[in-house]
DNA sequence: CAAAGTCAAGAGCAGTGCTCTCTTTCGTGC
DNA sequence: GCACGAAAGAGAGCACTGCTCTTGACTTTG
């Protein structure tokens, strides 16, 4: 919102903002599926067709707000990365972790639109999504990376064979991003990244019953350890 | 549906299969947030409010479907697990896991019913749910058990420390599952179970993006054994 | 100051879950 | 063989949804 624009791009602007910050509320409150733009309007203290003015549709919305859970979720994790030292690799995916579940738990709704069952006849626009959809693997990346480049990391667990085609996949992965940890990490790092969302998403979404753990904490630093160590994640 | 039943029951037995077939069938092509009692209803060939002679409600219908689809996961599992020797530890957990996944891609909207999203609004009733819910942590534990009795558990990943609070968890579950295997196993396999549907989950909800993995089949795979390796599963 | 651009309002369409009342169908006990 | 009553279906109606289209008013710009 620069001052240059003109007076109707910042109350555009501005209302675009307000936009956003409703239908977060709504999303949390009621869910993706729920989420009513004549809603968002009532709370605007607008007509339902005046939203139409500022979002092309539902489906624009939703994006929106997708937009926003990544950027937020993003943001949330490099700061609590960044407040470890960078040499603690262990550490830093930990913080990491952590950092997605306390989101997720903070913010079950949106986690839901992100990492849940995908809306039914919305398609999230890759131009728009992608970039700050991969802001965690991102991160988790450069921290098998800096492992690897540091030479610490401990092979906990026997690597499987990697037939060709996922050999192929891991090159180009590493290709694109840079990268010189081998497949094997690579491809054991796509695993801490799936079982890492799969801890957070059973959490969030209930699969361990209502009565099962009462120190859900804990069972979530106990399977952060267990999956820094298969990761070969060594202790500061 | 036993011949034992009058013609009225068995037709009505009838009718609640076809409302569930229909209703999964909507399901798959349109998700659980659209699953419609009227649509459902036209699909039948009868008026919307007929439906209501055998489903109380939406939630009804959804609880109908949640059930159905914990059932046939359960079967596919028990089958896939079956039909290997059960000295094979490392083969059964190999099985689940394929067999999860392999329902999962037939299925995607039923396990985004089960596994995704919370439908908003909608509260799986326990005494309905529970039990067909369980079946596929339990036919795993059944697998940390057997591996715990036969001696072949080998600790591959350094066992975290466990916190009174969450010993005091697993000592409930070992007590109400009637299991012999210690904290450590029972919590190693609650990170394999969460882990495997995160995996199953990334995939089916297209959280890899369309083009990074050619071979997401060898992908699973790899993720299997180092997760059966991390659990301390021993090569058959 | 007028043209161009922007926006809010409202009516209206097709769909939803669910309830209520009315009619038809059909199995069963006599 | 048939009359009865329970079960099932039909239809209207209420209050809601996302979305489109038209109309008229306002603001910026040349």
């Amino acid at each position: 919102m620069p001052d240059s624009a003109t007076p109707r791009q910042r109350a555009r602007a501005q209302t675009l903002a307000d936009i956003t910050r409703i239908g977060r509320s709504h999303l949390a409150t009621e869910g993706a599926a729920a989420l009513s733009v004549r809603a968002v309007a009532r709370d605007l203290g607008v007509v339902s067709s005046a939203i139409y003015r500022y979002v092309r549709s539902r489906d624009d919305l939703l994006t929106l707000l997708v937009v926003d859970g990544y950027d937020e979720l993003g943001d949330a994790v490099d700061a609590a990365e960044g407040a470890v030292a960078r040499d603690d690799l262990r550490g830093r995916f930990l913080a990491i972790g952590r950092a997605v579940r306390a989101w997720a738990l903070r913010e079950p709704a949106t986690y839901a639109l992100l990492f849940g069952s995908p809306v039914p006849g919305y398609q999230a626009p890759a131009e728009r999504t992608t970039g700050p959809g991969t802001r965690v693997i991102g991160a988790l990346v450069r921290v098998w990376e800096d492992a690897y480049v540091a030479g610490v990391v401990e092979a906990a667990v026997p690597a499987p064979r990697i037939p060709r085609a996922l050999a192929t996949d891991a090159r180009r992965v590493r290709k694109e991003l840079d990268l010189t940890a081998p497949d094997d990490l690579l491809l054991r790092g796509v695993l801490g990244w799936a079982a890492l969302f799969g801890c957070v998403s059973f959490e969030v979404f209930g699969q361990y019953g209502a009565d099962t753990f009462s120190a859900p904490n804990d069972l979530f630093e106990h399977q952060l350890e267990l999956l820094a160590s298969t990761m070969g994640l060594p202790a500061a």
